[in-house]
DNA sequence: GTCTATAAAGTGATAGAC
DNA sequence: GTCTATCACTTTATAGAC
């Protein structure tokens, strides 16, 4: 895994804090080399000497707290693993793994928490189109290792539908990040997010694990017809 | 507010086409009306001239096929409603008249299949982020009506409950229409968006109706009249 | 209605003074 | 390392010729 070189502070850190505030709020194409750089009162310049160019910014601030917590998600995984070797892992146990690093990351950042959950929002949703080629084998690397573990606890699952299920999952994550302050709207104020992911795990699991209890030999019917 | 007036040809319509072709394949920040023009060899100034500015075009790339979907998402709720008046209906019915018509509204579109997916989850992505007003409170009006659906079909599940399950199911969907490449990758070629749907629908299910106490004996009780 | 020309502002990047 | 000034473009929008 790439070293990140990111000082703990100084002018860099600094830059680097107001890109990720700006890209969390307003979306990584919509955020200047100037919008950063007058957000802290730096000097326009101070961009290409840190970073070399905006897409090393962007870079940088895709991967600084994304890597740590993909880390942690595999870390979490397979510490559950060590415990019952051999034994397949409870679904909720996996997806667990999966979410919680998000909060557990979040006390680490120096970024408001609700920026944090929007900037990995973002991060997550631009998955595949290219906006960061290192980010992206991160996130299939890991990806790859949660469905080996998922396949191992839903064996009579076919595979491929696990994969899109997995995929549906992964959706409804990204936009309970993007778009967390819909969720406590009918509440008054927003759930935390420990609350949500709760809830969350509970709807994945259910989803994930759909038709377990029936033949899972007869389930793989014709997939293209639903007229009723 | 409701009447979209755009002809069904000339340069207009063609312009129209050409944006959002190009809005499904680089995000709407990402498109200038350069680009749109240059896409059909029109003058740049005929954005303004048609539309008023590129905001106008804008919006009404957004409304042009979402009102229309939405109209049909209701119908169809509601057709179904007619047929057992007083009775709640099956969770897999109210799921597929909330995706369905993706499907319907694509035969009636001139963008090629993919984009038009892709239109689509790009917009339901950006909802909330003020893209544009009218379409929001169209939504809102959409996202009301199907929660009284789904509380009267599972009325043992809080409603607050239900409406973040509804949030996770929505963040799915968008997924699916926004990375729907990545869902035949393993097959090689991508699933068909009827076969995708057909797997939403199930997995979407299953975590609406999680936790229910009929979950563990007759839980495949409703489901037999859909033919997945 | 369609075009050219241009305004006015914004973009990333950099040379060179300090 | 920091800053100013500037380059070379691109952006939306519009006035006015045809």
């Amino acid at each position: 895994m790439r070293e990140l070189t990111i000082p703990e502070s100084g002018p860099k850190r600094v830059l680097l804090n107001a890109a990720e505030q700006l890209f969390a709020k307003k979306g990584f194409e919509a955020v200047s080399v100037r919008d950063v750089t007058q957000f802290v009162k730096m000097n326009v310049a101070a961009v290409n000497y840190h970073f070399g160019s905006r897409e090393g910014m962007l870079t940088l601030a895709i991967m600084h707290y994304t890597l740590p917590l993909n880390e942690e998600r595999i870390a979490r995984l397979e510490s559950a693993e060590r415990k019952t070797p051999g034994k397949p892992l409870a679904l909720e146990e996996i997806i667990d793994a999966f979410v919680r690093p998000i909060i557990t990351q979040n006390r680490k950042t120096e970024l408001p928490e609700a920026l944090f959950y929007q900037l990995l929002g973002r991060i997550f949703a631009a998955n595949g189109d290219g906006l960061s080629q290192a980010y992206e084998e991160n996130f299939r690397q890991l990806s790859d290792r949660f469905m080996r573990a998922l396949g191992k606890a839903l064996p009579t699952i076919p595979f491929d539908e696990l994969a899109s299920r997995f995929h549906f999952m992964s959706g409804g994550l990204i936009h309970l990040l993007t778009h967390r302050e819909l969720l406590g709207k009918r509440a008054g104020s927003p759930m935390t997010m420990e609350a949500i992911l709760g809830r969350f795990i509970r709807f994945a699991a259910a989803g994930l694990r759909e038709g377990l209890a029936a033949d899972a030999s007869v389930k793989k019917g014709p997939q293209a017809t639903f007229d009723f």
